[in-house]
DNA sequence: TCAGGCACGCAAGATTATTGCGTGCCGGCG
DNA sequence: CGCCGGCACGCAATAATCTTGCGTGCCTGA
């Protein structure tokens, strides 16, 4: 997997990249306005970080509490053997299946942690059994029932800005 | 908080909001082709879904490992007292942590699911030290570092479409 | 000092979004 | 049974936004 330098980012990448993430709903000429540039510079900018993959895609956030009862969960799970191709099966699943929003491979006792968003307890229930219980090559999972969201999102913190090409080391 | 009933959603609608979810990018008249309506019907359906609050806003999804090395954790914390006052607070500081992505107050014997997002080891440290050790009303946390994202994303799951105003009951 | 590369602003042109208007489809009521 | 809103639609005109060509200035390296 070639993976590709992290081009360099001034201060008004930074500025647009982080207005984008969240709220990629503004028009070129308000961006550009908030980081004094014209819609085209600021056009030319994202497409470029379109290019590079720096922004892999735009979406619309969907307020889950609106479309009637939801039930978010996390689960923690162990695998029980674990090669290579266990691993790959498991992933797998988890990508195939819609409510599971996000899954993260993990260090520690535990092999993943599964982010799940149902329409109800028991389509919860049954889709841990599904993912879970059904699946012999787990060894132990641990569902925590979400109470409460306090916070969500896919926001990253950017790098500090670098000014692309001048000796600087000045403070 | 009045929590208006959640809308009727007919076929259509859940096919633009899934749409919508995973790629809002698209022009109307692309949208309207996928789900066989003019431009227009389909502009006018989005603007409800904004009204009423089921799209709450529209982001750019950045790719972490562009922006050079990406550390993530999930962080599990339990407080040591629990009174309405300290979940605030411990609330609070994640929502205003750039670097917390996510945060679930969850049943069980763990408090809270954290999602971090740091760019670099040492900051990702750093930063539980700040969030986690430094706070002495936290009685345990445990970090699990994020070795692969499996998947990503905060797509919701939607709801059987519910054909507007018929008698159905059958079937 | 002089190219070459690069990002910019401006303005024209193309695409897309928005809105007014008339139509057809129900569902309720006389 | 027929009439009367209410509602969502398509179409077309208008408005807004995006895209691109072109000329300019700045910085860098020869």
């Amino acid at each position: 997997m070639p993976e590709p330098p992290p081009p360099r980012l001034d201060e008004i990448d930074v500025q647009l990249l982080d207005l984008l993430q969240r709220d990629a709903g503004r028009t070129l000429h308000d961006l550009g306005e908030w980081v004094g540039l014209s819609p085209s510079a600021v056009q030319r900018r994202i497409a470029r970080y379109r290019r590079d993959g720096l922004i892999t895609r735009q979406v619309a956030v969907l307020d889950p509490h609106r479309f009637g009862p939801t039930v978010l969960a996390t689960v923690l799970v162990t695998l029980d053997r674990e090669s290579f191709e266990h691993h790959r099966a498991f992933a797998e699943r988890m990508r195939s299946t819609p409510q599971v929003q996000q899954c993260y491979q993990v260090a520690g006792p535990w092999d993943y942690v599964v982010v799940l968003a149902a329409r109800s307890m028991r389509e919860c229930s049954r889709l841990g059994n599904r993912l879970f219980k059904a699946d012999d090559n787990i060894r132990r999972y641990e569902t925590l029932l979400v109470f409460d969201t306090v916070k969500t999102g896919l926001t990253l913190p950017l790098p500090a800005p670098q000014p692309p090409r001048s000796q600087d080391g000045r403070s």
